[in-house]
Order: structure tokens, then C-alpha cells, then sequence
DNA sequence: TTAATAGTGTGATAAATATCACAAATATTT
DNA sequence: AAATATTTGTGATATTTATCACACTATTAA
């Protein structure tokens, strides 16, 4: 099996801080880490869900197939857990991840994941914290996708990149403009559009090394009026 | 204090089915029923979150101030946790809950909680499944906001309030079309106008106690189609 | 290097929905 | 019972966005 010791891993989450040294042992045991190419599906959607995926390095997408096409529901950056509600939430997975560039991804059983949660309090106590901030986000998010217009939505998408993800104003842009479309909800000429606009007002410049923001308080603007 | 005993109610939690007598007892010193009507906010959106609440008997809505208007994020019924992710997932309340019809609402301290959850590893699995039951009924909803058409999310709606909250064809509707038009995010008029083409087409029929689903199948086919 | 495939941008048109205005109906308050 | 407030339905018009078609660009595979 592996050789890596998580006791050792320098990417754990606030939950994993809580572990102590037998519980390390016992993870090493039902674990194993894996390597990802961009494009990649680490969870599939309607297969059986047996373990906790943890996303040490990476961006990944999680999706599932809407009504009438794909639709992209968050983009998470490592380090994080990809996959606790389609575990612990059903039995098979209602969800799917893939992988938007290079990652490392631990699989985790999902029966010594329940026993952490069952004995170690503080463990369980940080996840549930990290659930709980989740759906808060997607409140939010529930809201803004229902009540901004495209243009809004564009702007708050290349905020939140910058914001939350790359933490940079100049960034590489992970997904097509289809993939954008399905992230926000809309069709892909009409964020081809949007983001025409925003680079030929110069808000945004577009190169093949991705995006540059260059008027990151007027798209604030634009992503807040909707 | 109040004089409920916490153990004999018949209306728990499933994590609350996991606690002891003498977590009961505790329990019954640090919560407090309180009765709400209609209209009435049980939580109040920015205010600081220092209790869970349990929503005994009841539905409510779960709703939060969006970018143009209000947003109502989902419709609970009775016997439900209300409000675990504004209170651990951030200090202040990130939304409200308000009463759609009488409710009596379990108010918990905060810390008693989470020293629930520290102590008592089933008590917390069952709270972490649920939060992720919730999540992946989200991602459902977010997609289906994402790809339906108005029709589609209408039918849906009288759907999902047939099914899960009142387990009927028949039930009285405790929204207003602007209200339905807050969940949906669309316009009262809209809503309006989607009700009353199912109304002229024996779809559903209208009345003053409510509304019956006429042809349910026909309803989960609009719905389906979005 | 070439061919095939995927992604993108744009124009034109269609469809869906919002907005506005207003009257009628219903519910609530006095 | 009457007055007031709120909700609802409808028509007309404006706005937003999707769809379709097509050509161009970029990427991938052979």
C-alpha cells in the first residue's frame, strides 16, 4: 500500500488536526492517496459512495447532471473534503468530481471515518463546523442565482476566483466557457459575451495564460447591483 | 423554567434518540419551548446565533435578505433541526426562519450542544447526516434553479409541498404568490400566471382551504421536463 | 506537420420573463 | 359592518437570455 504517513501530511484539514497518534496509525491503514490529471473524475456520480475523498492539492469541480445538461455546483481548492455529503447523505453518490488541473486526492474508508466521528469529538465537531460553513455558501449562492442578471454573476464568479480560490488577481481560468455556463446557469455564448464586454471595457484582460482583473472594484459593483 | 420533560417528548431528534437521562436532564436546564404564529420570526437574520433551534411542530421557511429582494431558501416541516448551520458556521445569523403557520419551536444553548457533539459520537453522526442530506437536497434544488423554466419550477413546487411536507393532495398553501415567487425566483406575476394556466387546465384546482393536484403525473412530467 | 476535434465569438432571431399599470378580490383591522 | 391594507390576475410592453447558424481559433491526435 502506500507509503506516506499521514501523521506526517502537512496538508491536513482542522478536523484531521484532532486526530492523535493511534488514530494516524489506524488512517494510514484505510487510506490511500492518489494522483490526478486535469479532466480526471475522482467521485462518479451513481456509483457506490465507500469512502471520504480529501482533496490535499488541487482545484476540482463537483457537478451532476441537471435537468437538461451538466451543472457545475462548486469549485473547491485543496485543502478540503470533496465528498462527506454524498457519503454520509446517501448511498450512492449524487454528485461527481473532477479534476480541473493536477491533484492529489486521499481516499478514506468510510467506516473508520464514522468511528472517528463516533469517538473522537473534536474531529467530528470540525467537520460538522465545515459542513455547516458550506451550506451557508450555498445559501448565499442560492440567492445571488436567483436574483442577479448574467452580467452580475460573471462578475461575482471572477471575484470569487480571485477572492477564494487563486487568492491573486492575475489567474489561469480552469474552466471553458461552457463549463462557466454551467456553473452560473447560463448558456456559453452568453458568458462568451459577457466576458467580451468586461475585456473591451478593459475591467478584465483575457490572455492565453488566463485572466488578469484589472478593475476588481467596478466588477465588486457590477457582481453586487446583479 | 419551562416544565417539559425533554426525555418523554415524542417528537425528537433522530440525534436526539441517542442521548442519555442524563444528558436529558441537562438538556431540559439549558433549552426552552417557546410557541410562535404565523408571521411571526422565530430567527432573525444578523442577529448573533447563541442557540439551535428545534422545530417541533410546524413548518416554516428559511429565508435571508438577497441582492434585489428576498430569498427563501427552502420550506421546513416539523420535527427538524432549523437553524445548526447559522449557528455553527458563523457567529451571526446568515438567515431567518419565520413561522408559516403555529410552531413551537425547542430552543438549545449553543455550548450544551456542541458538548453533545464532543461527548457523544452518535448524537453527532446523526446531526452531520443530516446537514448532509440537506446538502445534496441543495445541490438538487440548485440545479433544477439553475436549467428549469418557470412552469417546471411551479410544478415542482406543489410537487415537493405535496410529498414531503404535507404527504397529501390536498393541503392547505401557506405561501403567497409573491412568497412562492421568493422560493422559485421569479416574479408574483409569473407565478401567477403558471397557477392559473394549471387551474384552467384541471391540472390543480384552487380553493380557499388551498389546493388539490389534480393530475399529479402530468405535474411531475412538467416537472421533469423543467 | 497535418487532420480532426473542441472551444469561442458574433449576428440574427425567438422565447422566456420582468416590469408597469390598474382593477378586482380577499383579508385584516377598526 | 365598514374601512383599510394586502394580495391577486391580467394586459401591454420592455428586457434579458437562449437558440441557431456559422466562421474562426486553439488544442489534440495521428
Amino acid at each position: 500500500m502506500n507509503t506516506h504517513k499521514c501523521k506526517d501530511c502537512l496538508l491536513k484539514s482542522a478536523a484531521a488536526l484532532n486526530l492523535n497518534d493511534s488514530e494516524f496509525e489506524i488512517l494510514e491503514g484505510n487510506s490511500v492517496q492518489v494522483n490526478f490529471k486535469k479532466g480526471e473524475i475522482i467521485i462518479k456520480q451513481n456509483a457506490m459512495s465507500l469512502n471520504v475523498a480529501y482533496l490535499r492539492t488541487g482545484i476540482v469541480k463537483l457537478h451532476l447532471q441537471g435537468p437538461s445538461r451538466e451543472k457545475i455546483l462548486r469549485i473547491v481548492k485543496a485543502p478540503a473534503y470533496i465528498g462527506i455529503p454524498t457519503t454520509f447523505g446517501d448511498k450512492i453518490n449524487r454528485f461527481s468530481v473532477t479534476a480541473l488541473e493536477e491533484a492529489t486526492v486521499c481516499f478514506i474508508d468510510s467506516t473508520l471515518f464514522r468511528n472517528f466521528i463516533y469517538t473522537n469529538g473534536k474531529f467530528a465537531y470540525e467537520i460538522l463546523v465545515e459542513l455547516c460553513r458550506n451550506e451557508l455558501i450555498d445559501y448565499q449562492r442560492s440567492a445571488s442565482q436567483a436574483q442577479k442578471q448574467i452580467t452580475g454573476l460573471v462578475a461575482e464568479t471572477l471575484l470569487c476566483m480571485s477572492d477564494n480560490i487563486y487568492e491573486s488577481d492575475n489567474f489561469n481560468f480552469p474552466l471553458t466557457r461552457s463549463e462557466m455556463g454551467d456553473l452560473i446557469g447560463a448558456s456559453r455564448e452568453s458568458v462568451s459575451r459577457v466576458l467580451t464586454d468586461f475585456s473591451n471595457e478593459k475591467i478584465i484582460e483575457i490572455h492565453s495564460n488566463g485572466i488578469s482583473l484589472l478593475k476588481k472594484d467596478l466588477l465588486k459593483q457590477i457582481s453586487d447591483k446583479g
